[in-house]
DNA sequence: TTTTGAGTTGTTCGA
DNA sequence: GTCGAACAACTCAAA
């Protein structure tokens, strides 16, 4: 066996419980740890700067995290196919990578594992996305039964989590390319292993127990926010799901009880949406089910630019894509209401919001960002009932009662009273002067009346599918 | 093979 | 203001 093996570094930017990374290490063996920068994902049409800024800051971490270990990190440019077996071929050495679900992950290590001797290891999800089928040994469709059959086979508690070496020790001369700066917006989610663990121990302590209900307030920061650790592996899955176990066992009243539960709940969907992804990559391009490619989509450039921009009358709907520019992140129920509005008030083709999420979210990932579109546009697996059409004021109204949320977005709005806050366009000119807020000129009227919008979608819903 | 129960996240209407 | 029913059937999972 040679002396030295590659540990190829894709979505796994962590050192503890890496399955790739301790294969690599077995027999005492020296690891290269690489990472190779992929124009094709760099460069492609869902690409996101601050998502390529916080995942190339998170290799710096990485790459002191090692450091301080006895072995560097060896970034370079190119493409995979040859980089991977070019480095294996000089040091004789294994590979070891992390499996991934996406149809261009798959396509590409099938690439690799041609002219070099590749081993994909789980990791990315607790269970493997193949593991989990019917009894007839098709993959589920619909969420509950398949949470069902996650949560009956073994599941880790904290002694599976594999620990991580002293030493990592990296063969000497090993040219490394620069790893390229990147503007990011700072504050939100600084990179980071060890910055991915704390905030870990503070939301399993602080934030688990009342995310039963808190998760869904905009006005609170009641989600996890674990979404970009998760999505570059600075956080195992398996590292979530045990927090999310103990502190289920430790739970001392329902309340928390229920709220440990809904965070696994969350993770579980995580891993539903992966392996949809891995079952059916046809979702990237299509809808799940083929008969609503048929649904006439408007596609208004206009109204499409006005919902990018945060610009569309509808407060809450607002206030999310702002979000969305400022953090490259959204609450969560932020990202149903206005993706619900974009596809049926707007009845603009999901595709268009998927990839425009996939351009600005720090933690986009193809599968679960593909699952809740469909979810949302009700073409998916498990899809919402076509008919379920949000309605954006009454979820201001409900999620956000006192317009914080709102009004942290939109500064214009800062001013207006609590009993307009979500429907601005009904100040009378008065107030508007008071409230400093011009409906028409600093916050636009409504692009469409909720009311007849969603009879449109309504109608253009049922006509295909019948 | 057939049957039966069930299915993330809502809204609107009318009593 | 609050409540239950209707929305519109359909597909899936499992017995």
């Amino acid at each position: 066996m040679s002396s030295t093996a590659i540990w190829w570094i894709r979505r796994d930017l962590r050192l503890a419980d890496n399955p790739a990374l301790h294969a690599a290490l077995a027999d005492g063996r020296a690891v290269i740890p690489l990472f190779v920068l992929d124009d094709r994902l760099l460069m492609s049409d869902k690409a996101a700067p601050q998502r390529t800024a916080f995942m190339l800051d998170g290799l710096r971490a990485l790459d002191a995290d090692l450091r301080a270990r006895g072995g560097q990190l060896v970034v370079r440019y190119g493409q995979p196919e040859q980089v991977v077996p070019q480095l294996a071929a000089i040091y004789d050495a294994d590979v070891y990578a992390q499996e991934d679900v996406s149809p261009f992950s798959r396509k590409r290590d099938t690439a690799v594992a041609q002219t070099a001797p590749l081993h994909l290891l789980p990791g990315l999800t607790v269970h493997p996305p193949d593991l989990i089928r019917k009894a007839d040994g098709t993959p589920y469709v619909v969420f509950t039964p398949f949470s069902r059959a996650w949560k009956a086979l073994p599941l880790p508690d904290r002694t599976d989590l594999l620990p991580v070496s002293d030493r990592i020790p990296t063969p000497d001369g090993l040219r490394s390319d620069p790893i390229p700066i990147e503007p990011r917006l700072t504050a939100p989610f600084p990179p980071g292993e060890a910055e991915a663990q704390r905030r870990l121990a503070d939301f399993v302590v602080g934030g688990i127990g009342a995310y039963g209900n808190g998760r869904n307030q905009l006005d609170l920061n009641g989600t996890s926010q674990l979404s970009p650790y998760l999505r570059f592996g600075m956080l195992s899955a398996r590292q979530a799901v045990v927090a999310a176990l103990e502190a289920r066992a430790a739970a001392s009243t329902p309340t928390a009880q229920k709220g440990a539960d809904a965070w696994l709940n969350e993770l579980i969907w995580r891993e539903f949406y992966s392996a949809v992804l891995y079952h059916f990559p046809h979702v990237l391009a299509r809808s799940f089910r083929p008969k609503y490619d048929a649904i006439p989509w408007r596609n208004d450039r206009v109204e499409f630019a006005a919902w990018c921009a945060g610009q569309t009358g509808y407060p809450v709907v607002d206030a999310a894509m702002r979000q969305l520019l400022a953090m490259g992140w959204m609450h969560n129920r932020a990202r149903m209401i206005a993706a619900s509005f974009l596809v049926k008030d707007l009845l603009i083709d999901w595709r268009w919001g998927e990839k425009w999420l996939m351009q600005h979210l720090v933690d986009g990932d193809p599968a679960a960002n593909n699952g809740g579109w469909q979810w949302t546009a009700g073409t998916g697996t498990d899809a919402a009932p076509y008919f379920r059409i949000f309605n954006p004021t009454t979820q201001g109204k409900k999620f956000d009662p006192n317009g914080h949320y709102i009004r942290r977005w939109l500064p214009e709005l800062v001013l207006v009273p609590d009993r307009y806050i979500h429907e601005p366009h009904k100040m009378e000119t008065a107030v508007q002067q008071t409230a400093n807020c011009l409906i028409g000129k600093d916050y636009p009227a409504p692009i469409v009346d909720h009311r007849a919008a969603r009879e449109r979608t309504l109608s253009a819903y049922k006509a295909v599918s019948t």
